[in-house]
DNA sequence: GTTAGCCAGTACATCGATATACTAAGCCCA
DNA sequence: TGGGCTTAGTATATCGATGTACTGGCTAAC
């Protein structure tokens, strides 16, 4: 392994003026042809430095962490992708944590965070009070929310949710529908009470009535809105809605198996948008019709301003600029009748 | 942040005793009394070594990287939960490289391997002949290939590719079907072959013809899998494969949408069988029926073997041992007449 | 009464990069 | 001719943990 002490020797320099030319110091005076030789010798060599003492020295790892609540939802799979391609750019690495729900275990907390192993945080569950948060941002870990906002943090990236739900709703009424429902997130999370509010206020402004037992208590799994949708579907075709816009995927999957199971076709006897989208829904039975979110957009802005952050530039809030798209596939049509 | 040095003074010792109390040195000798305040010490002040500082003087960080050659891909979530367990237990922390196809960019073997960020990689791609791992294995950082072996390094981790196979190949021949097709994965990958022989040895045992014909070139992208669907599939009824197994998900799904432009049935007019399972399966449609291979043992036991590998231990090819198990879903059902 | 040996620790160099403080040489101007 | 200034660098402490080499005091055996 290449360290400094060699190129610089090669150069003919000390470790400091190598250190520098490489840095590119701007107090530093070298001869150009003093440059050139370092240059020439930590290309020659491929010299690398190595992260790990710098990064004691620094205190900069060049390594964020994204935690995500759950992993295994395809839904992330964007963004995490264009947070690694934002840190990438930046030359940081990205470490995703599984925090297996609402919060990082302790076990977690060490590894990622105590044991100074992490520049900073981008975090995607964040339930709005969270003495975790608190606790990372007062050991002055920088710490992004994504999907979500703080009330402990000062930034943060969210996505126009309001108009996501507004996309769904406005569709349904298209196709003519009155009786909309709505499977719910969890109610103490941001994102869950902004396409909470959205979905409201798309069904105000077409003047229709919600009727509270068409909403589906949710908390973004699918086995929650599988019995929530067990429930809110068992009413009579007369009273029960006609769709349900559900919030994210997990949670359209679980109304999806309590229709089937009650042998409710969809679209027929109901129709089904969710949020969230994701190529597989294509081949989905049915293929469902879906709000495209700027995932991928909102994990390259979070990145971008975590890392900034680290930097030390200020933080505020910010919202994706690309808009929400309606993607309508077979599980959404007019209702039977 | 709590150093040591300020465990050290609080315990009223040195750094070096307080080190090797906390690290459990057999060579040390200490009186119970100052054991005792040591652990006190550490324990008020939550102490938690810097892991950065550490891996300075040790050469060890505690972060080993998964590279797959496709993230996307759904199937590999399993391989990463169990890597990602396996990290834990022992402390790791695990970074997701995303290899963007068969090989890692320049810019990735920089910042991971070259500025020592890593203790070591586990990498899913590794076609047969790789001369990155080459260069990976000769600067001496560990490498544990998993779901295929290499000829350069040591140890490996697979699974039983040839059985999985042969339960897809069982399991039609069984419903009636004697033309079944494979759709193929990457030749020069070494699990791409593993399961194209199985095919051939399954077809074998039951004394069936292979047309290679039937069997559609692939590389594990559903887009290729697309192409040669296409094909594969423009045959009349009495020629075409009434059954097609293949390789992966993204290939499948690749077969399902050429049959579905064809106006195919899935299964009345063909029956596909996938390898790799996922809970999404049981969405499709049709829902499919798949192979369920061990994943997450696989990216346990690769876990367990870098690590051990990272701290000095042998290395071997190793074969997961749970043993591929047959889903049966919607997609496969008898041939029609 | 001396010395070998053990107990209970400590001092210090080290990992590699970085950042601050410093210096030697040369030049200019008074 | 000497003081100050610029140029072109260098010396060294530092980040925090680790590990080897060492030491002072005490006991026990001869």
């Amino acid at each position: 392994m290449t360290t400094l002490k060699v190129v610089a020797s090669r150069a003919g320099v000390s470790i400091a003026t190598a250190a520098r030319v490489l840095q590119g110091d701007p107090t530093l005076s070298v001869r150009p042809a003093t440059r050139e030789r370092v240059m020439a010798a930590a290309n020659d060599l491929g010299y690398r430095p190595n992260r790990v003492a710098s990064g004691l020295r620094t205190r900069r790892t060049g390594t964020i962490a994204l935690v995500l609540p759950d992993p295994q939802n395809v839904a992330w799979g964007e963004t995490l992708r264009g947070v690694e391609r934002a840190a990438a750019g930046r030359e940081y690495v990205v470490v995703v944590a599984d925090a297996h729900g609402p919060t990082l275990s302790a076990q977690q907390l060490d590894r990622f965070v105590l044991e100074g192993r992490m520049d900073g945080l981008l975090v995607a569950f964040a339930t709005i009070v969270d003495e975790l948060v608190a606790q990372i941002a007062g050991r002055g870990l920088p710490l992004v929310p994504i999907n979500s906002r703080s009330t402990i943090v000062d930034g943060s990236v969210t996505m126009d949710d309001e108009a996501g739900s507004r996309l769904a709703v406005d569709h349904l009424v298209q196709l003519g529908h009155r009786r909309i429902g709505f499977l719910a997130g969890r109610a103490d999370t941001d994102v869950g009470r902004r396409r909470e509010a959205g979905y409201r206020a798309a069904m105000a402004t077409h003047d229709l009535r919600v009727d509270e037992a068409w909403i589906g208590a949710g908390d973004f799994t699918e086995r929650r809105a599988r019995e929530s949708a067990d429930r809110l579907l068992a009413w009579s075709a007369r009273e029960r809605p006609t769709a349900i816009y559900a919030v994210n995927l997990p949670s359209a999957l679980g109304v999806r198996a309590a229709a089937r199971a009650l042998h409710l076709r969809i679209p027929d006897d109901l129709s089904l948008v969710t949020m969230d989208d994701h190529a597989l829904l294509e081949h989905m039975d049915p293929a469902l019709t879906a709000v495209r979110m700027p995932m991928e957009e909102m994990g390259a802005l979070g990145a971008r301003m975590l890392i900034d952050a680290v930097e030390g530039a200020p933080i505020s809030h910010v919202r994706t600029s690309s808009p929400p798209e309606l993607v309508i596939r077979l599980s959404s049509g007019p209702p039977s009748a």
